[in-house]
RNA sequence: GCCCGGGUGGCGAAAUUGGUAGACGCACGGGACUUAAAAUCCCGGGCCCCUUAAAGGCGUGCCGGUUCGAUUCCGGCCCUGGGCACCA
């Protein structure tokens, strides 16, 4: 399709034959990934005298293609790793598979496909996918969670972990499926039912694996305070989940059975201990367990609140009940006689389990008393606040005075707390303690597709650790689950083993870990993948930290969290030298499309993809409606959402491709928002990228031939006022481009490039020498190209390579500001009246401050203002503006 | 309930952090090229008043404050997104 007007530019140009006059993405993106591939241009290598740069994304869940999600998450991650490289930095981009986890058993269970051959199938085309948009990730180092060569690892620190006393063995309180035999998810239990089988969910104890991360919720606190690269909302989040509170423990003395017992509490307002007049403990507390033995009202209660889910939110929602114990215990301090009681809203997993009622001062107390008929009392004033035992107010649990509590009247709560702590530590009923939200982390799971735990149950020796040399326990990976719990169990020839340390007939622990253990460290895998002999070597110590680490922000806690955990176990097992895994994060925004759909007469509702749907547009472009494509009728409209299947409205990533190619995909998803910005999908944005990119190469191609001799003479001097104007115009632009680089804005960073190229197209070849033109624009082009790389790799590549620029776009360096292109004889000063805009004037770049007041007050717009007004004041900001006050 | 974000044209957004609000792009309108369409190129545009232009007024969720000057800083309120949620 050659235009006649090219068509003597391209018979003269015969020494570019290949350059295409049109824009051809599919084309041009394979042919240069193919020349990436065979010069392996991504492999990173361990070098000194280069700073290294460890650029990671979060490695996807194999589930079967890429979501837009992935595309812009590992669009940012390349992004930031190719303008790194050309800054000079020896880079790792490496890619791997969260490759465990449930999706896989229930697609075996719907296909009759074993979990690992489905994965695996999933991995390869989600690979060609990831190689088809361009990314520059080191292939070499690729792992998959679910092979031997990296679970064994997961196993033998579990070993060591066991060994340290980091990890032990518990029951806990699970949510169990009767149908299926197994352990559900919180997230898998819907309205007290299973959610595959709808049967009831019941609580079950079962004994699980424990992770000491309790242990490390000090440091893994203070440590938030040394990592500035992190937003300060995850910073947050995490801190608020490992949740430390200050405060005291307290103990109520009670005799039981002719012995001495003590009731430990927990309470942060220990100033408030003259108020007490109940105490509560958790239906699980011994306490409830020894009342419901003796009294059958307190045995139903207990029964009552072991069933239903253990979901916390709903637990919030419960109203407060309780039942009396018969039990009394002794107030610490003025020995009053103080009831206990089982109280629904007590917490068995935090604290102690059990909590001194203060109903004066605490809502759920308040509400609780008032429910039972138990005292209410005020022990703290705040001046000015009139207290009443009618209704709750947000006031009474203020902080304030002590009243009506004896000795410790008038003091604040500093000086109570002191003084209470001090006095209850003299007889041992109490001392300062420092609470932990963060509980322990149980990482089994009844489930068949995930890392074996590797322990042996003999019934001599009791739970045996797999010795080293051992290692791996390999998951049997041909296992088709049916839905009847976990495979493993019928499986003899994995149940069955020798006791390692007796040697009699021993059974095979079935549970496997959480799937979370397998990303907690898969970047330190990373620097040194194919070690075979251990877990990890020197490598590990030259890459990591991961300096720049980029994934959603829904991981926020749990995966960060136990990546910062693991690392510090690993460094305290002596594997790494770190203290910390990422030293910058980058939580990329969601990927969201409108939802559309139509309610039908029975009430079901039916949801319409996006692309099927046409908006209709008044003559001001304004939304009035949409319409489903096939049937012209109307359908409503649901918001603008996340992309989800339940509500139809994704986009398939590989249409995109296919259509436009990898460059204005990624384009299209780094101008449209800023990285940490929501994004909302428009297929019109879509189209605007792709206009960009033909504009681009339209440009090479038609200015082939006055680059190509810029590129040969390549002046240094530039004379006229256009070359000069330009010039300067592109050269502010890259200064502009590197500022936001540097921050991460690339939505500017793209339309800087933009500006770049009109900039360029302004240019007006008859009023300028050829010579200097060709100068001009084979310099500017050459900056466009390279501030466009990282983002769009493939176009940017191919047109270097045609206009003659050098072989290797992706070896050259980052273009430099010329601080002389930036300097100015005239500028332009914005003239202001009491503030507001009212004029404009040109000054010479060095005129001084009295110059440019005569030449502002000398102006007509001026003049017309302050007429015969008193001029009060001249603000002059150099280079910006003057603000004439009167 | 507690803890974080965010409210700027018809839309996505920008404003180098107190100095020309709306860059860049999308959509829209007008024009050029074309037999026509697509593609491409040029021009226009926050709102109000006005036939138009010039000039002016109003504009960054709302109310108030600081300042020569506020999208930006301070106080109060409204709306919205997210996280945690009976944590004693």
């Amino acid at each position: 399709m050659t235009q006649s007007y090219n068509y003597e530019l391209e018979i003269s140009l015969y020494q570019y034959p290949f350059m295409e006059s049109q824009y051809h993405p599919t084309l041009t993106e394979a042919e240069v990934q193919s020349r990436w591939e065979a010069q392996e241009s991504f492999q990173a290598k361990e070098a000194e005298g280069k700073p290294k740069y460890y650029c990671l994304s979060m490695f996807p869940y194999p589930s079967g293609k890429l979501h837009m999600g992935h595309v812009r998450n590992y669009t940012i991650g390349d992004v930031l790793t190719r303008h790194r490289r050309m800054q000079g930095f020896n880079v790792m981009q490496p890619m791997g598979w969260d490759a465990f986890g449930l999706p896989a058993e229930n697609a075996a269970m719907a296909n009759g496909v074993s979990p690992s051959k489905w994965t695996y199938d999933n991995i390869a085309y989600m690979k060609k996918q990831l190689q088809s948009l361009g990314f520059a990730l080191d292939w070499s180092r690729e792992l998959a969670t679910c092979d031997p060569k990296y679970y064994r690892w997961n196993q033998w620190l579990f070993t060591k972990m066991l060994e340290k006393g980091l990890v032990y063995r518990k029951t806990g309180t699970v949510n169990w499926d009767p149908v299926d035999q197994t352990v559900l998810a919180n997230e898998q239990v819907i309205d007290g039912k299973g959610w595959r089988t709808g049967a009831e969910v019941e609580k079950r104890e079962i004994p699980m694996y424990y992770m000491k991360i309790t242990d490390y919720a000090p440091e893994l606190l203070s440590a938030l305070d040394e990592l500035p690269g992190w937003p300060d909302r995850v910073k947050t989040m995490q801190a608020n989940w490992i949740g430390r509170s200050e405060g005291l423990n307290i103990s109520f003395p009670y005799a039981l059975d002719g012995s001495d017992h003590t009731l430990k509490v927990f309470t942060t307002r220990a100033d408030t201990i003259m108020g007490v007049t109940f105490c509560a403990v958790a239906a699980e507390h011994p306490i409830a367990e020894y009342a419901s033995r003796h009294n059958r009202d307190v045995a139903d209660f207990v029964d009552e609140c072991q069933r239903g889910s253990t979901m916390e939110a709903d637990l919030a929602a419960l109203e407060k009940k309780g039942v009396p114990t018969g039990i009394y215990v002794t107030h610490p301090i003025d020995g009053r006689e103080i009831e206990v009681w089982v109280g629904n809203y007590v917490l068995m997993t935090y604290g102690e389990g059990a909590v001194m009622g203060v109903p004066g001062h605490d809502e759920r107390d308040f509400l609780f008393a008032k429910k039972y008929g138990i005292e209410i009392q005020q022990v703290i004033d705040v001046p000015g606040k009139e207290y009443s035992l009618e209704s709750w107010q947000e006031w009474y649990a203020e902080k304030g005075v002590c009243v009506s509590s004896g000795k410790y009247d008038g003091l604040d709560f500093t000086a109570a707390v002191d003084a209470i702590a001090s006095d209850l530590s003299t007889q041992s009923l109490g001392n300062k303690h420092t609470q932990w939200r963060l509980r322990d982390w149980g990482i089994s799971r009844q489930r068949y597709w995930g890392t074996p735990i590797p322990i042996i149950h003999c019934d001599v020796c009791g739970d045996v650790p797999v010795p080293e040399e051992d290692l791996p326990v390999v998951l049997p990976d041909d296992c088709i689950p049916d839905g009847s719990g976990n495979p493993l169990n019928k499986l003899d020839s994995f149940l069955n083993c020798a006791c390692p340390k007796c040697g009699k007939d021993a059974r095979r622990e079935t549970d496997t870990m959480d799937t979370f253990v397998d990303s907690s460290w898969y970047f330190l895998r990373y620097a040194c993948a194919d070690s075979q002999s251990s877990m990890l070597d020197d490598r590990a110590n030259y890459w990591l930290p991961v300096d720049q680490y980029i994934g959603g922000i829904e991981h926020a806690i749990l995966h960060l969290l136990y990546s910062r955990f693991w690392t510090k176990v690993m460094r305290d097992v002596g594997l790494i030298s770190i203290d910390e895994p990422f030293d910058n994060l980058l939580t990329q925004g969601m990927v969201l499309n409108e939802i559309f759909f139509r309610k039908n007469e029975s009430g079901r509702i039916e949801y319409f993809n996006p692309q099927d749907v046409e908006l209709l547009l008044d003559d001001d472009g304004k939304r009035v409606g949409q319409t489903l494509v096939a049937d012209g009728q109307p359908v409503e409209t649901g918001g603008i959402r996340t992309m989800s299947k339940s509500k139809n409205n994704g986009v398939d990533p590989q249409s995109l491709i296919e259509k436009y190619g990898a460059d204005t995909a990624r384009f299209f998803m780094m101008f449209t928002a800023p990285p940490e910005d929501t994004l909302a999908w428009n297929d019109d944005g879509v189209e605007g990228a792709y206009r960009f990119m033909k504009r681009l190469w339209r440009y090479g191609f038609e200015h082939q031939k006055e680059i190509a001799s810029g590129l040969q003479t390549k002046p240094t001097e530039f004379v006229s006022k256009v070359a000069k104007t330009s010039r300067r115009e592109t050269h502010v632009l890259l200064q502009q481009a590197n500022f936001d680089y540097d921050r991460k804005q690339f939505n500017t960073v793209a339309s800087a490039a933009m500006k770049m190229l009109n900039t360029l197209e302004q240019v007006d070849g008859s009023q300028i020498e050829p010579s200097e033109m060709n100068g001009l624009i084979s310099e500017g082009f050459g900056i466009l190209l390279r501030v466009l790389f990282p983002i769009v790799p493939h176009i940017t590549d191919a047109l270097w390579r045609e206009l003659g620029y050098s072989a290797d776009i992706q070896f050259m360096e980052w273009p430099q500001v010329d601080d002389k292109a930036l300097e100015r004889d005239e500028v332009e000063l914005v003239v202001q009246i009491n503030g507001k805009l009212r004029s404009k004037i040109l000054v010479s770049a060095v005129a001084t401050k009295e110059e440019i007041e005569k030449v502002a007050l000398d102006d007509q717009h001026v003049q017309n203002h302050v007429q015969d007004k008193v001029v009060k004041k001249l603000i002059v900001v150099p280079g910006r503006l003057i603000n004439i006050v009167i």
